[in-house]
DNA sequence: TACGATTTTAAACGTTCGTTCAAACTCGTG
DNA sequence: CACGAGTTTGAACGAACGTTTAAAATCGTA
């Protein structure tokens, strides 16, 4: 196990500043000042961690995206009937969301980035989408599911999952637990015949 | 039938292409210019018609919300079951979000909304949600649907269908149509015991 | 046609923001 | 202590943007 150089946990507390001034405000709404601020460092600081603000947002969504498929191969690697590893994963992409990310997920808008950047993203994002939709394509083709369109039900579930983002309050009532429970319980749940 | 102004018919003229802009490169990456040059008239004439880009925003707001607003009117004035109910408020959402509004609901960022307009608009929005909830819950008391907590399982819902507009494609294979018979089926059907 | 109200223009403004850069500072090591 | 690499600063820049404004154009109507 060797230590990773300063640089990198540095990098990593930008990009969680970064993420939560992006989610309060967009990627535009944010300003770079604002998210070096919070660090209490100068705003041209951030420019020796990286190279522009598109980078920051780039790198928020590529951390992002690769522990969602670090918990996908988790999961395809037991051996689980397709309602309990689509439930696993509700659970965990909730988890990850609240506790890890801080409500950052796919929420912080890509369509900010350029073309390259963007396309890198969304292969990314495709891997995980692909591996959802099969899970709910075995769970259908073993009778445990209802039958019904796989992409639409990923879509469905993806958005309810993602939007938990959007009214998330940290001191409210609901803990990351009973949120990923009750979810988990109707939209996996809700699946089952 | 008095005949509106046409000043009217202009602002909603503006308020599309704003949506267009708002949804395609959020609130403050759309300039005021690009949401003028789509109707080809210049970025100053906007402000004939509307104090400044946040009075834009709200009144896009105001638009979309009053839309679902007299929706549920609508559909509570009908006399039927809750899960018929709760169906025909998912479908006719759907439909509103896709083929009126183009994919704008409750996705743009009304945090860029300045805290008295942003109070008005979240009233609205509870009035909605308050709605849906009490349907869920006259379900789970009737029997007809399964228990849970009307609450999770609204958001769950309504971010399910808000994020309709972050994967919609016009020009995809999926109709409207289609997309509202897929998630009643999955967000009603999986409701029901 | 002529008048007044409505609507549009084009330029200018003040500000904010992302980015650059040369100089200064920090700190571990020989 | 002295050196040099790594890190931070603070000021400056150019561009983009929201907004204002006075003048011009348009339009309905008498």
């Amino acid at each position: 196990m060797s230590r990773q150089p300063a640089t990198t946990d540095r990098r990593i507390e930008i990009l969680k500043s970064a993420a939560a001034a992006f989610r309060r405000r967009g990627y535009h709404g944010a300003s770079v000042d604002e998210i070096a601020s919070a660090l209490e460092m100068t705003k041209g600081n951030l420019y020796y961690y990286f190279k522009n603000k598109e980078e920051i947002l780039f790198a928020c969504h590529e951390y992002s995206l690769g522990k969602l498929l670090v918990l996908m191969d988790e999961v395809e690697a037991e051996s689980l009937s397709p309602d309990a590893r689509l439930r696993r994963l509700v659970l965990a992409f909730v988890h990850l969301i609240l506790d890890d990310l801080h409500g950052t997920a796919l929420t912080l808008d890509p369509e900010a980035l350029s073309p390259p950047l963007l396309k890198r993203i969304i292969a990314k994002r495709d891997r995980f989408d692909h591996g959802i939709r099969t899970i709910i394509q075995q769970g259908i083709d073993q009778g445990v599911f209802k039958p019904g369109d796989p992409k639409m039900i990923e879509f469905a579930m993806m958005g309810a999952i993602n939007w938990i983002s959007k009214w998330f309050d940290p001191n409210g009532a609901m803990t990351s637990d009973q949120i990923g429970d009750a979810f988990a319980d109707y939209l996996v749940g809700g699946l089952q015949q």
